[in-house]
Formats: C-alpha cells, sequence, structure tokens
DNA sequence: CAGATGAAATCGTAGGACGATATTGACGGC
DNA sequence: GCCGTCAATATCGTCCTACGATTTCATCTG
C-alpha cells in the first residue's frame, strides 16, 4: 500500500551512482560526463539528467552550466557543517526514539548483530551497510517520517568516502561502538543518556576531521 | 565568485513554482499537468521534467508513475513532523548566531523592519517574504552553509499555503512578533534566551496546528 | 613564452515518437 | 438500479535527434 508502486528509471540511476559512491566507484570530485554514464549504465540522456537534478538537490552532485557534473567534494568546514547539523537531527532521532517506547525493538537489535558481524569481515561495503542500517531503523523507531527526508545521510556519504583512505581501524570500530551505545539507550528509553551517546559519538568524529590530513578534504 | 555563473531554465520554472506556491497560484493538492505547464511557461518537456524532479526532491511535489505530479499537501502529522524538524534546526541556528558575536547584525534588524513596515499592509505575500528574509538573515548569522541546504523551508512553505484561510491576523502578527523575540535575543548574543524564543516560537505554532480543522490537512 | 584563435567537446533546451499505464466512461449481467 | 468487465482516451516514461551556447584545449602568431 505504502509502497511507491513500480520503480522508475530515474531512481535506478540515481541509486546505481549513490551506491557507486559507497563501493568506491565514483570519487568524490569525479567528472561526469553525460555521454559517457549514458552509455554506461544504458539509458537516454533525458533519463540521465533528470537523475543528476535529482541528486544535486540532495547535494551528492554539482551541476555547473555548460560545464557538467561533478561529484561533490566537500571541505574540511563544509564537513563540519554538515556534521553540526547531523548531530541535531539524530539527537532529535534519539531523543524521540528513547522517550516513545516503541516496540521496533528488535529491529535496532537486528541492525547491531549486523553491525559485529560485519565487523568481523572488515570490510568497507558492510561497514556503510551497517551505517545505512542503524540509521534506517532508528528513524522508524523515532516515528518522524520528516526526519529521513531531512538528514543528509547521503551528503555524509560522501565524507565517509573521502576520509576512507585515512581511517584506521580502530576508528571504523570506535565508530560502530557509538552506534551500539545510541541503540543501547534508545532501547532502554534512556532519553538523557541517548542524547548523551549521540553527543559523544559526533564529538568523536569530530575529533577525527581536526586530525586528517589537508588532502582527504576539497580546498576551500 | 561564489555566484552560481548564469541561472538556468530548470531553476527558472522551479522558482516559479514555488512563488507561485506562495502566491496561491498553486495550491497544495493541485495536479500538475505536464503537457498544460509547458503550454503556460514557454518551455520544453524536458526542462519541466527536469525542474519537477528536483522540487520532488524538496517534497513539494510528488511524483506518481504514470499519474503525473502534484503539489504536496501535507497531513496534520506530516505538519508536526516537520515542525518538530524545523524547530531544531532553528534552534541551532539561533544557537550558533547568538554564540558568535556576528557583525551581520545590521542584515537582522533589516529584516525586521521590513516585517514591522509589511506589517502595516497586512498582505500575506509580504507576511512569506518577511519570513524568508529573516531566515536568509538568520542562516547567514548563523554562518552554518549546511542548514540552509536541510532546513525544509520550501515544505513548511506548503504548511503555510494550505492554513492560510484559517490563520487569522492576530495570529500572523503573533508570529511576526516571535520572529522579533528570537532577531533580539540573537543579536544580543544571549544563547539560552536565543533557544528559549525559538521554542516559544514553535510551541505556539504547534498549538495552532492543534486547533485547526481538519479541512485545512490532508487525510492520513 | 604570452596571448589570440579556432576546432572539438560538452552541455542546455527543444521537440517528436512510441510503448506503458491509469483513468474514465460505456456496456452488459445480476 | 448496482456492480464488474472492457475498450477508449489521456497522460506519463523513456528514447531519440537536432542545434545553438559555452567551455576547453591545442594551435598559431607575435
Amino acid at each position: 500500500m505504502n509502497a511507491p508502486a513500480t520503480i522508475g528509471t530515474t531512481e535506478k540511476v540515481a541509486d546505481a551512482i549513490r551506491s557507486g559512491i559507497r563501493t568506491g566507484q565514483f570519487v568524490p570530485g569525479q567528472h561526469l560526463v553525460e555521454a559517457e554514464l549514458t552509455l554506461r549504465l544504458g539509458i537516454s540522456r533525458s533519463s540521465l539528467r533528470e537523475a543528476l537534478r535529482h541528486l544535486s538537490g540532495d547535494g551528492i552532485v554539482a551541476i555547473h552550466r555548460y560545464r557538467g557534473a561533478h561529484i561533490n567534494r566537500l571541505t574540511r568546514r563544509e564537513v563540519r557543517d554538515l556534521l553540526e547539523v547531523l548531530e541535531q537531527l539524530v539527537r532529535l532521532a534519539a531523543r524521540l526514539g528513547a522517550a516513545s517506547g516503541h516496540a521496533n525493538r528488535s529491529l535496532m537489535d537486528a541492525a547491531l548483530h549486523a553491525a559485529r558481524r560485519h565487523d568481523e569481515d572488515g570490510d568497507h561495503r558492510s561497514y556503510i551497510a551497517v551505517r545505512q542500517a542503524f540509521y534506517d531503523c532508528l528513524f522508524e523507531v523515532a516515528g518522524n517520517r520528516e526526519l529521513p527526508r531531512v538528514t543528509p545521510l547521503r551528503r555524509a556519504d560522501l565524507f565517509r568516502a573521502q576520509i576512507r583512505p585515512y581511517q584506521t581501524r580502530a576508528q571504523q570500530d570506535s565508530h560502530t561502538e557509538g552506534y551500539r551505545a545510541i541503540a543501547q539507550t534508545v532501547n532502554d528509553g534512556n532519553v538523557e543518556a541517548a542524547e548523551a551517546a549521540v553527543a559523544a559519538l559526533f564529538a568523536q568524529t569530530h575529533a577525527m576531521v581536526d586530525e586528517l590530513p589537508d588532502v582527504a578534504f576539497d580546498v576551500d
């Protein structure tokens, strides 16, 4: 009922590019030539352009008139701004999720179990998948349907892709541990602890951003 | 330098629809037929479809496969969710603006002066213009460039358009007074008071939503 | 080597074509 | 008279071609 019926070409293309960013197939800063992409994806230019327009709305690609589209590459400042906004929204989600002792705790648990299992693989794709599952679940528990629409998770994927080469395994583990802590406190219905857990996770991420080399970011 | 160079047809069309919503030319729930709009706006279908895709990303229009696009009409619940998210983001903006005693106080003052002057006209368009100017200014003072990208102000315009017939003049005045209070506290650099002013404004809006008749909203 | 210049590449927009699907209204059975 | 079936129509989704506009880049000239 709630399903958006059939899926269109535009969405498929947008998903292809989004997941291409997560898998490393597309790199932040990369120039996207329409003619090449239409061949590669086997679609028409109209569909591709609609998809690019869609992605530009999410801040994933930037379109410059007569110069084409390219995968956005964030500056250090843009990352800080992004994290600042993201933290508020995740805090809201955690607060709402913890406040209304919702039934969907199993979902959250599932996401976390998946986290641990994939954690052992040490694969980056699984790390991203865990992140996605975690947020999907968190938003569902929060019960606010505006939250997933507004939260710039796709934009954060750009950040993840940029810092990938400079992130240690320990940092990843520490990050997923942050997810676990949030899930724990939300499931316990402990509003204050949940907000604190979110704050801790983002404080850690901010610290990481400060330590990363300039080369990981776009110039201002 | 930072200007997005020349403006394209797609953006013009999107702006036309957005401002059409504010002026009442387009009504939430209205069906948008591509053939009609291409004639009315004097553009090709390609450009129109790109614009519609862009707007759908902002949640302003909804596109259903083979059934076309229509201006979104929010349910009461969607409005509540929207306000909940919006409040967090505006709070962040107010906090940031108040914290860093930025120089752009004149801008904020200008927006508020315009508010009072237009207030005397009692025109709805001016009310919307004031709102836009206020938020533009607030975001600039906050200095977080992710904030204007993420904040669902365009979606809130839908809400404004829906409740327009049921909103009293006193409520409008009270709302602009809320803006004034936020601007005041932000300019004073009083972080706590600024957050409190935002909370008060949204509490008032939530109360209004509770009192509005069902007919003002879409069915669930 | 700096700047002008022209060709090539690429984008922006228009417009047509055709299959796919939803909507609508007519039709007949109950 | 009401309800399900079915065809006609409207509209959308996608592809295609075309051509002007603009940038980009290699080349030429001084």
